[in-house]
DNA sequence: TGACAATATGAAAATATATTCATATACTTT
DNA sequence: AAAGTATATGAATATATTTTCATATTGTCA
């Protein structure tokens, strides 16, 4: 792993290690939302959720399209929720 | 995924995404390193290195050994190698 | 056991990130 | 096109993390 990988790599590591992106991350693995029902969930304000809604689009783990009135966010492809799954099974373990 | 469940994986995630914690783990993918070979291929001081090495053992990412008069670090486990190329297929997928 | 080498740690300083608040923008629907 | 709803964004503030510097600790080997 060069250089350039593993900054690339933390950066997206850094973006799952927040625990409101991570909750929208596990909401999403379920189902596609709005800001609105994200909001709700998480029990966070508007500009929060959209304020990290950006940084996971920027790092594009997900992806958005436009419902009528709402935007509705899901996730990017399938590795995301093979990550979510794989780094729970590690955190189960060590106990 | 519960609130419980997500705390505790984005402390996971967090500590993967540092590029200094990242580096070591990249290195130590390949073979066992003391802290002195640590800080010389990563170019940092001595006292980062194990700042941040005590970080990843706090989260039973790594485990120690002596050898001598050193002390020699390694993975804890294969998820740890798994999570690091499953994350790396993922941003080397999306260009 | 004493001197040395390697590593660890605490506290301060530097830097980065998350959160809030006010407001702008984008689209929808009438 | 105007009004309304949902979402996005910029800037300020609050909070957390990384890095350094000085020094402590731990184990080794003469």
């Amino acid at each position: 792993m060069d250089f350039q990988e593993v900054e690339k790599l933390s950066r997206f590591y850094k973006v799952l290690g927040e625990k409101n992106r991570l909750g929208i991350l596990s909401l999403l693995e379920k189902e596609e939302m709005c800001v609105h029902q994200l909001m709700c969930r998480l029990n966070v304000s508007q500009s929060l959720v959209s304020h990290q809604l950006k940084i996971l689009r920027d790092e594009n783990i997900v992806i958005t399209r436009r419902r009528g009135n709402e935007v509705v966010y899901s996730l990017a492809d399938k590795h995301i929720a093979v990550l979510l799954r794989i780094a729970r099974e590690h955190i189960n373990e060590d106990k």
